[in-house]
DNA sequence: AATGAATGTTCCGAATAATAAAACAGAATC
DNA sequence: GATTCTGTTTTATTATTCGGAACATTCATT
């Protein structure tokens, strides 16, 4: 069901010492404060090359070390705001995102699809649990449905080709048809609902948000407890809301 | 003035493959969506050189293609969020961040010290210049003087030792002996202020954030034009609300 | 269509640089 | 004070990166 070909799997192809750096580096980002040893027990590699490697990342300044322990720096922000800027409209995402949680006193976020998967690149919520940088599959997400109701039929055919529908809970669509039938009512409405399709217990809703230039930008949600989110709140109250933050961040990037 | 042995100047050390791929990562960052040709005259490679680093690195999902130019992907993001929430108190800092830019109508920024430099964590403001990342040099900021003031004579001697003490406007403390005093003062009021030392034009307020056990976490601040940061404003109004904040985020780590 | 000038991609031998393993040093633990 | 962890350095061997050139492909121009 999943694409042929994943992320770092022709592991024949280009630099191989660049994916050795990079696999240490994903594991010290996994773990916290580690030392070099339990980074070797945690990779492939021996000692003297995660030693060398690290030595390297930490010349270069990606790395920092503190008493002992390596940590990934703050140097990567450097590079991941390049990535969060690209688009001006990214940045008046962010200020939406957090007055819609502020007033709605739910948890929103603001998701951009890169690589056929959903990536929250803004976010409003509790302390725990950033989900910042996170990556999930677009067909299990309220605003991962609604990028896929904005594409013609053939991108989204290709996209059920290449990623699959895998099923996250009970309730994710797997069905292609199903999909299609589902886009269909997006596109109607004008928004997405997500009812327990990614995570039990959890509902959400989702609208597209578009640039001046009515280029798709990225999707903008809310999300909660299926307590909380009844039919009434998820199908009257909240549409509307995020609507008119979408408006606005299209507004703001017209004249503001 | 510098320190003798900076960033990335051990280029014997380590992997030097490493080097060649985050000279490249750096350039493609700085670079808005470019050709590897493009690449290739930015950088000191060949281009099979350049060919084979972006494959590799497209290939682990770090770098994106579109159309046949090149991006810096949102596969960031997921590290630098790593380094953002290390400490809980950071993304206590967030909200305190956008709640006192909006509270005050100013910019507002989180401060926090790495490698005896200044780096913008998070910020309140204007959609475009967006900082985050960014790392200065902590004797010309605001927040970084704060961060100063923590410190312990021995380490402030080695960071004028390390890190120097260069103007960057003609009001920077360049004098180790001042920014002593500097310093003695900040312990005094509890609050820096930054009287065009870093930017001509620019004043700013910024007051350390402290966790329940009293570590330092990093600092607060605001930051705005000579203008409207009259004496008054920065010296009274500012430091109470700044130090309101920074007093909440220490409530939430113990509380919230 | 045909030409030309870009670009992106592949191939290859030569040279370099990464590697593993072991030895060493230093710290912490008992 | 011995032992067992770490982190660091050294070395010969091996594997990989590298650059250059050749090839393929796209794009613009006429």
């Amino acid at each position: 069901m999943s694409r042929d070909r994943g992320r770092g799997e022709r592991d024949d192809a280009g630099v191989s010492t660049t994916r050795k750096t990079f696999a240490i580096l994903e594991t010290l980002a996994d773990a916290d404060g580690v030392t070099i040893t339990e980074l070797t027990r945690r990779t492939e590699f021996t000692k003297s090359t995660v030693y060398r490697h690290l030595t390297t990342l930490v010349d270069l300044g990606y790395v920092v070390e503190r008493d002992g322990a390596y940590d990934v720096g703050f140097r990567f922000l450097e590079i991941s705001e390049q990535a969060r800027t690209r688009r001006r409209g990214y940045t008046a995402a962010k200020r939406s995102v957090f007055e819609l949680g502020k007033e709605t006193d739910e948890r929103a976020v603001f998701i951009v699809e890169e690589e056929y998967e959903g990536v929250y690149v803004h976010r409003y919520g509790s302390l725990s649990d950033t989900m910042i940088g996170k990556r999930r599959p677009l067909h299990s997400l309220a605003s991962g449905k609604v990028i896929l109701s904005e594409w013609d039929d053939d991108t989204v055919a290709d996209f059920v080709a290449t990623a699959g529908l895998d099923a996250i809970t009970d309730n994710t669509i797997t069905d292609p048809d199903a999909l299609a039938a589902e886009l269909e009512r997006i596109r109607d409405r004008g928004y997405a609902v997500n009812n327990e399709e990614h995570m039990d217990g959890l509902r959400s809703v989702a609208v597209p948000v578009y640039t001046p230039d009515d280029d798709l930008l990225g999707a903008l949600s809310v999300f909660g407890p299926t307590s909380r989110f009844t039919d009434e709140y998820v199908h009257d109250a909240l549409p509307n809301r995020l609507r008119d933050k979408a408006g606005e961040i299209r507004v703001t990037l017209a004249y503001g």
